[in-house]
DNA sequence: CTTGACTCTCCCCTCGGGGGAGAGGCCAGG
DNA sequence: CCTGGCCTCTCCCCCGAGGGGAGAGTCAAG
């Protein structure tokens, strides 16, 4: 009438490995029907292999011990429908995190120069009149901040009907990291008169010799390209003169794809 | 000019943690450039953040430490490429197990009912002639194995004319798991005469009553109904009465989705 | 009674770090 | 020179879900 079945029976019309069913024995989520209290033997009613196939499926949806207690011992069905959906959005963005990381890896493999392919290269940059709004950010904002002075600047610009001499730049007054503000400046070239208006200031940049390097890919991989050349400029023998620009080749409204965006950073040198 | 620094600064460079810094320098992927033998206090020179660049970039694609170092190590770009491509399998494989796992959470989801749906009935199920195979199979095989089977019977009885009498079904001779094989035997229910062809012979089965559910999804998942029936005969006070019969409702080879397939699972009873 | 198969608890291992204790080092100001 | 406030060091424990194995006790059949 009873029919205990010790764990190897168990372990084996459950498919549940015996190391797993002692773990969900000591959590509590599936305990044996009896122990022996002078042998310490586990003893299961078959009618339990139904929840311990529960926990094997559940476990298939690498859902946590824990989170299976919940649903197990859940008795509204209204419960197990929220955990179960609360799961649902953990695996979907599981899914979407894995989607990207192969997306990344794919563009890893196809520039296949190595990991790390800037090519440091040294040349002066000439005179250059520009229209510039300079500002106050912090890492976290910086990217909104500086895509709405573009666009400021862009406007000020056309408004002036003042023909552009190439494509805008980004000055990195300060280092900028996780905890640290500073200033950064947006500046479009001109080949033609302005006049300062508003903020959106009139400036010429002095000729400058820089080391520079092209980052191909979305923004924010552009880290190793400072990195190769800070470190290109010490191994050299030179001194950074200057806080470093980077000048946007590729205008992001005509290419969608960030992976395709081309970015030259500079840094002045002595 | 050798212009080093220390950990802290390093990891604000290189948005690393100091403990992931220091992981990596005890398993000689990012070794510091200089150690103070005094002090062990950890040195880096600034060129040094590509490298931990490119680590930050890997462990974002989930590659583990040791592929890292490999990776990093490798002077071939061959070696490289075959690597990333390594690993681009393993994501490709995980995505696909994530996509498996989200479709399956989606159909416990939309039967709401509770993880475990089983309703039990008692019936008596008449006397029936079938056309019959039995056969010895394994878990590894029994798919395919009883896939043929079908084909053999369903051709006999197609070449006799026989019309069936209903959807064919399967009996599970002996218990088959992971390291026992057994016999099974494949029966279609008739509704004409019959002649033993070969293996395949002509049977009557008897009158019997049986236990029995519905398993909805496809036949992998097919435990629970088991333990349900086993379960549930056991606490009503029946006894097993013989081996257990699957009766296949849906035909797969109507039924493209393994979600939709219905199998009716019984259990003879005294 | 013996033998062989089961089962018990306990401990260490995984992987990539996070958290914290307690001790020592670095640097600037007084 | 000393002190205070950071910075950094090593060492240890923790996460999840068990796997591997040691050493000892138990069960059931012959």
């Amino acid at each position: 009438m009873e029919n205990l079945v010790p764990i190897g029976r168990f372990s084996k019309m459950t498919r549940l490995s015996i190391k797993a069913l002692r773990r969900y024995d000591d959590l509590g989520i599936l305990v044996p029907a009896i122990v022996d209290p002078s042998s310490s033997y586990r003893y299961y009613r078959p009618s339990q292999a139904n929840r311990a196939e529960a926990i094997r499926m559940l476990r298939g949806l690498d859902m946590p011990l824990e989170r299976i207690r919940e649903v197990l011992d859940a008795d509204d069905a209204e419960i197990v429908a929220k955990l179960l959906g609360e799961h649902r959005q953990i695996l979907e963005e599981r899914l979407e995190s894995h989607g990207r990381m192969l997306a990344f890896i794919e563009r890893l493999i196809e520039r296949k120069e190595g990991v790390m392919p800037y090519d440091v290269q040294v040349k002066e940059v000439p005179e250059q009149p520009v229209a510039t709004l300079r500002f106050h950010t912090s890492l976290g904002t910086i990217g909104a901040e500086v895509a709405r002075a573009f666009a400021t600047v862009g406007e000020a610009v056309g408004r002036a009907g003042t023909p552009m001499a190439g494509p805008p730049m980004l000055i990195m007054h300060d280092v900028i990291d996780e905890e640290t503000e500073g200033d950064v400046e947006v500046a479009f070239p001109l080949a033609g008169p302005f006049e300062t208006s508003g903020d959106v200031r009139h400036q010429a940049y002095p000729t400058t010799t820089v080391a520079w390097t092209v980052h191909r890919g979305p923004y924010d991989e552009v880290g190793p390209a400072y990195h190769t050349l800070t470190g290109w400029i010490q191994e050299h023998g030179h001194e950074i003169a200057g806080p470093p620009r980077e000048v946007y080749l590729t205008d992001p409204q005509q290419v969608p794809d960030p992976a395709d965006y081309v970015t030259e950073v500079q840094f002045p040198i002595a």
